[in-house]
RNA sequence: GGCCCCUUGGUCAAGUGGUUAAGACACCGCCCUUUCACGGCGGUAUCAGGGGUUCGAGUCCCCUAGGGGUCACCA
């Protein structure tokens, strides 16, 4: 039995967003639970489209993501070059082979005449369709204009009638009539393959095994066959995958702005809870296992846990997800992963950043997320003395300036300024004014924070704050307060 | 519009002729509590519709409807 190559074939156009990246991930998982190789090709054979560094993009999302390639344009292999833009004389080659075998004709047709039959198509409201008008040039005109050189295209030869058949892994036997089909090109003007002609060469020349990619190309597919059938290569299994849809219903596209696992990273979302949330779009375990590692996947992914229908993005079970990955995080290391945030948001004040990462760690679900945790700390924001009001708590504006008043006093003498101590202090004096906890530490958190919610209660904004300026924001409180009475 | 594919709660989904139709996110409620969050417990909510086949259908067949994909010298 051969062994299972699969390849991840994107084409260096800008971001990479997170349907590729699931595409990635699943022929990464295929090839590795068969204990096959994983390649990386560089599909790059529109110039126009060409973006700069996005090769750099591809290399550096697989290499966070932990999707390790095999082979590739980075790391050699023996089915190079993996970059097909210096494949470009391989193509040339398959594709005068195929015109030999009758697989492919020559093509002299302009633009402008493909335009006119393409409009005079849309007028007749019917799909437009090449009318072979070259496959009538004999051999003899075909050389004559290749010798003068005549621009010219190589395109699929199709036979009129007929049906063809191929089977997917996933979405079974699907058949087309022939005549449906275009006689698309396969071998550009500037000598370079489009898409349809240069993945079946090298999927063939690099013998991959499993050919995995988007459902979108589901009905091309039978092109692919006839193609592979002309040159009598041997066809690959097919597996395409439902796509990965935004809330509206429409495929996630780069082009509407739509999520890229750069912005996820920069939003501060991790890396493994990317992958486990995108594994299971689209793919079930049939367990009721939710959280994977990578090599757990690889252990237990399975092509017949594959869906068939597309799959909504939700990004709020990736926060959710992401949340419980930070959570499991140990405390130092979600401490060292918020200090940027931290650097960020917190220039000036004086804070124990430790005692926050504390009370930040189960309330955040990305990193970003810090910003509005911790905005109060520098500055205190302004606050309505309603803020002081609390159902539940049984606060009012009377009892909050009372308690802020007793606050102040004893906190003011406090030497030292610990949790233990701040807590005791305070508790004692709950104790002796006879109030409930809420009355107390409402206001104080309140006084402390400016805000509705804060990462942590009374003491521990006393504490993270610190001595002075917890003093300072009582005292504002207590002014506040003030008026009113 | 032609062709291809898809259709279990708002979302991800299990299910392969006989189940009280799992589980997760979200939502709601309760508990915990020093706000929020975390955590614990509980709840609302799904087989697109119509015909068959069958003793029996979410599961098989047909039709309808809806959704998606594709119709480039882009991938």
């Amino acid at each position: 039995m051969r062994e299972t190559r699969t390849r991840f074939a994107p084409s260096p156009t800008g971001y990479m967003h997170i349907g590729n990246l699931r595409t990635a991930l699943y022929t990464y998982l295929i090839a590795k639970h068969d204990g096959g190789k994983f390649i990386l090709r560089i599909e790059d054979t529109d110039q126009k489209r060409y973006v700069e560094d996005a090769v750099d993009v591809i290399y550096n999302t697989l290499n966070k993501v932990g999707l390790k390639h095999d082979e590739g344009p980075d790391v050699g292999g023996d089915y190079g070059p993996y970059v097909q833009s210096e494949r470009r004389n391989i193509y040339r080659e398959y594709a005068e082979k195929l015109v030999e075998l009758d697989g492919a004709y020559y093509c002299f047709c302009s633009r402008e005449r493909l335009d006119d039959l393409r409009q005079q198509a849309e007028g007749d409201r019917i799909t437009f369709q090449y009318d072979g008008y070259c496959k009538s040039l004999s051999k003899e005109e075909v050389q004559e204009k290749l010798h003068a050189g005549e621009p010219h295209t190589i395109r699929q030869r199709i036979p009129k009638t007929g049906k063809t058949t191929f089977e997917d892994a996933v979405y079974g036997t699907i058949t087309v009539e022939n005549s449906e089909l275009d006689e698309g090109v396969l071998l550009k003007t500037d000598g370079l393959p489009t898409y349809n002609f240069a993945n079946v060469v090298d999927d063939n020349l690099m013998g991959i095994t499993h050919v995995i990619r988007g459902s979108e190309y589901l009905s091309s597919a039978p092109k692919y066959n006839l193609i592979y059938g002309a040159f009598g290569w041997n066809i690959p299994t097919y597996v395409h995958l439902p796509l990965i849809m935004k809330e509206g219903g429409r495929k996630l596209s780069k082009r509407e702005g739509d999520a890229s696992f750069e912005d996820f990273y920069e939003k501060g979302y991790l890396p493994e809870a990317i992958i486990n949330y995108i594994a299971l779009l689209g793919w079930s375990p049939g367990t009721e296992q939710e959280f994977f590692t990578l090599d757990e996947l690889v252990e237990q992914f399975d092509i017949k846990g594959l869906s068939k229908s597309p799959a909504v993005f939700d990004v709020n079970k990736l926060r959710w997800m992401n949340g419980e990955y930070i959570r499991k995080m140990d405390l130092e290391d979600f401490h060292e992963s918020a200090l940027p945030y931290y650097k960020k948001y917190i220039s000036s004040a004086d804070v124990d950043l430790s005692l926050l990462s504390k009370l930040l760690h189960t309330r955040v679900d990305a990193l970003e997320d810090i910003g509005d945790h911790v905005d109060f700390i520098e500055a205190l924001p302004q606050y309505d003395i309603d803020l002081f009001i609390h159902k539940r708590m049984k606060t009012t504006h009377g009892n909050a300036l009372a308690s802020l008043k007793k606050a102040y006093e004893v906190l003011a003498d406090l030497e030292d300024w610990g949790d233990e101590a701040v807590h005791k202090v305070l508790f004692d004096t709950i104790k002796e004014m006879g109030i409930k906890n809420g009355q107390m530490l409402w206001p104080i958190r309140t006084a402390l924070s400016g805000k509705p919610s804060s990462p942590g209660g009374g003491t521990d904004l006393l504490v993270l704050l610190g001595r002075k300026e917890s003093l300072k924001r009582i005292k504002t409180g207590i002014k506040k307060l003030g008026i009113i009475k």
